[in-house]
DNA sequence: ATAATATACTAACATGTGTTAGCAAAAAAA
DNA sequence: TTTTTTTGCTAACACATGTTAGTATATTAT
């Protein structure tokens, strides 16, 4: 007996608004944030995918790319909020808080990439390292700069405002444990006690 | 002209109190922090001891082995540092004060093993694994529960124990940043920055 | 001095890696 | 339909990896 075996060719699903290229970066953010980005190969990524690992080369120049893309997408993000939060006319402190508050709400809603964004810098490759530490040590001066308006307007206690910014920004990243963490409280809730303790923190009585 | 070359072997030196495999071990932790897990080799580990790579299994097992020594060392030490501060008769929110100085002071002098144990654990293997992560899990219980005592004992403010504990914990890793930084405060002022932002926003009032 | 043990070396292996070449098939444009 | 472009496939490459075998050389014990 003679059997024809039609064979199908696999396709990269994609909707209306996302080329196949972002969602095979998706894809990336969720597998290098679990597995970490040396330890997660391109056929890992193929699979996930839903296609051969050569196959994803039609799409991307190399698996850096995918980090670059993630790292800076992420870092933009970041920089366009400090730009739009400086240039209000608000109280230090409430800077301060709406700060965290865009950092608590990314990390809640945008884990993969912000958590890949966070811990595997460090595998990007020059030009690209050294641009993205550039990158994330204005960002923290910008910050402490908020933090220091705050101490000399006596909003915020006096603290070394690189040391409070270091606190804040790890801090947030616990939100990973609250994502792993099998009997969650709501993203509200976890917000809410967050910022008590944050803010509480830093606020001046 | 005929030429001997006198060839002499390497050696790991070690002084009185640490053996091979110990210096091994810390020269690991070093390389595992700067590169991560995954992506430091055992080439690269033999260069930093000053030896070839095959020298190393002479000491170890696996390279994996490095990673079970180094994780277990560190969850021991806070293990160990739990059991003693529950038992003392001191106020809560002492106990958890002890505690976080206790994480301060292991993040400042025992920053490699202890960074490497809280971010690369994922790359053991079971059932080393699971036994890490059962413990870790205990862990945080028992420091939440100090927090709520706390909170029972109105000494702390009404907040999400875990919560509490999860901006603890990963707002002292911060401290990495610390030590990477080219102007560094003192170890001293660090800690006391931290325990004001932090014993702040948990204490009442 | 001799024997025994600890430690290091060279060479090589099996495996997993990112990536490319060349071709087939599907989709889009003509 | 025919042509062109996009997307996927198989096969293979060059290279880095952890680790082992077998051997040489130090160190320690007898």
């Amino acid at each position: 007996m003679l059997v024809y075996y039609l064979r199908l060719m696999a396709r990269i699903k994609i909707d209306k608004n996302s080329s196949r290229k972002e969602v095979i970066v998706a894809k990336a953010a969720a597998l290098f944030r679990e597995k970490g980005f040396k330890a997660a190969s391109m056929r890992d990524l193929a699979e996930s995918v839903g296609v051969e690992a050569a196959s994803l080369y039609n799409h991307i120049k190399s698996k850096t790319e995918l980090l670059h893309e993630l790292c800076f997408g992420v870092a933009n993000r970041f920089m366009h909020k400090m730009d739009e939060v400086e240039s209000q006319k608000i109280p230090a402190i409430e800077k301060v808080e709406t700060m965290i508050r865009f950092h608590i709400d990314e990390m809640i809603n945008h884990y993969e990439e912000v958590y890949v964004s966070d811990r595997e810098w460090k595998h990007l490759s020059d030009p690209y390292l050294s641009n993205f530490q550039n990158q994330r040590r204005m960002y923290r001066k910008r910050f402490a700069a908020l933090i220091e308006a705050g101490i000399r307007d006596k909003e915020i206690k006096k603290i070394d405002a690189p040391t409070a910014v270091l606190i804040l920004l790890h801090a947030i990243g616990g939100i990973e444990s609250w994502h792993r963490s099998t009997q969650k409280i709501s993203a509200a809730a976890l917000t809410d006690n967050m910022i008590t303790i944050l803010v509480g923190g830093l606020t001046n009585k």
